[in-house]
DNA sequence: TTGCAACTACGAACCACTTCGTATATATTT
DNA sequence: AAATATATACGAAGTGGTTCGTAGTTGCAA
C-alpha cells in the first residue's frame, strides 16, 4: 500500500474520524479546520486521484459520490512513521520518542498511558 | 528557521554527525550509506542551495569549500516532528509515541531511557 | 419547461524539489 | 608546459503534488 501525501492524508483523516463522506462534506470539514480556503474542485480532484490509487473507495450509485477510506489508519501511520524516523532520526525510534516527550507538555495521563505500554513491553507474559 | 527538505536533511545529518565537510566528503558518505548512486554535482547543487537558504555555512577560502551545519540538530528535529505529528496524528504527540513504541522492537535499554525521562517529567524538582 | 444550483470530469498551469550535463577555472602530475 | 584531475557555477529538464478554471451533466425549483 502506497503512502499518502500530505494533502491525501488530510482527507483520510476526515474519513477516518467521520466515516464515509461526499466531496462536499470533506471539503467543508477541511475548510472548517484550516484557515486556508481550499477550492471545492481541488478536493474533488484529490479524492478522484486517491480513488485511482486505491486509497479510498468510491460509491457512484448516487449523484453525489460517497467515499470511504480503504487505507487503514494504523497501517498508514506506521508506514509514515517509518519513513519519517528514517529521514529525521536515522531510523532511531527511541530518539524520536525522547524528542517527542522532551517538548514537556505531556499530561500526567499521557505519561501514564506510555508507562503502561512500556510495562507491557517489558513483561509480555503478564498480558498475553 | 526554515525546515529542510528530505534531501537537505540527509546532508545535514552527515554534517551533524561528522562535522564540517567538503562536497566530496558529503557525497561519498551519502553514497556509502545508500544504494542509489547520487551524482557529485547533485550534492554540490543541493549544498549551494542550502548555503543560500542559510541552512549551512560555507567557507570558500580554500578551493574545496568547507560546509558547516548552521541549523541546529535538536531545533530542526523538533520542527520536523511538529509538522509530522500535526499531519499524521492530528497533533497528538502521545499517539505518536504509542505508535512508535508499539512496533515492539525497542530494546530494554531503550525502554529504560524512556522511563527515566518520564520519571524526570513527573518529578521535575528531583532533577532541577 | 425553463432556469438555477450542484455535481463530476479533466486539462493545464504552477511550484518545489531533485538531478544532471556542460562550461569554466584551478590545481596537480608527468 | 601540457595533460589530467578536481573544483565550482549554473541552466535546464524531469517529477510529483497541488490548485483551479471550465465544460458538460443532472436534479430541483419557480
Amino acid at each position: 500500500m502506497m503512502s499518502p501525501t500530505e494533502g491525501e492524508l488530510s482527507i483520510l483523516r476526515v474519513l477516518w474520524t467521520g466515516g464515509p463522506a461526499t466531496v462536499r462534506a470533506v471539503n467543508e470539514r477541511l475548510n472548517a479546520d484550516s484557515d486556508r480556503e481550499i477550492g471545492y474542485t481541488t478536493t474533488l480532484k484529490l479524492m478522484q486521484l486517491m480513488s485511482d490509487k486505491g486509497l479510498v473507495n468510491r460509491d457512484t450509485s448516487a449523484r453525489s459520490h460517497v467515499y470511504t477510506a480503504v487505507a487503514g489508519r494504523e497501517r498508514t501511520q506506521q508506514g509514515l512513521l517509518r519513513r519519517f524516523v528514517d529521514a529525521t532520526f536515522g531510523g532511531d525510534r527511541t530518539q524520536l520518542v525522547l524528542r517527542a516527550l522532551g517538548e514537556g507538555d505531556a499530561t500526567p495521563e499521557d505519561l501514564a498511558k506510555i508507562k503502561q505500554l512500556i510495562a507491557q513491553l517489558e513483561n509480555p507474559e503478564d498480558h498475553a
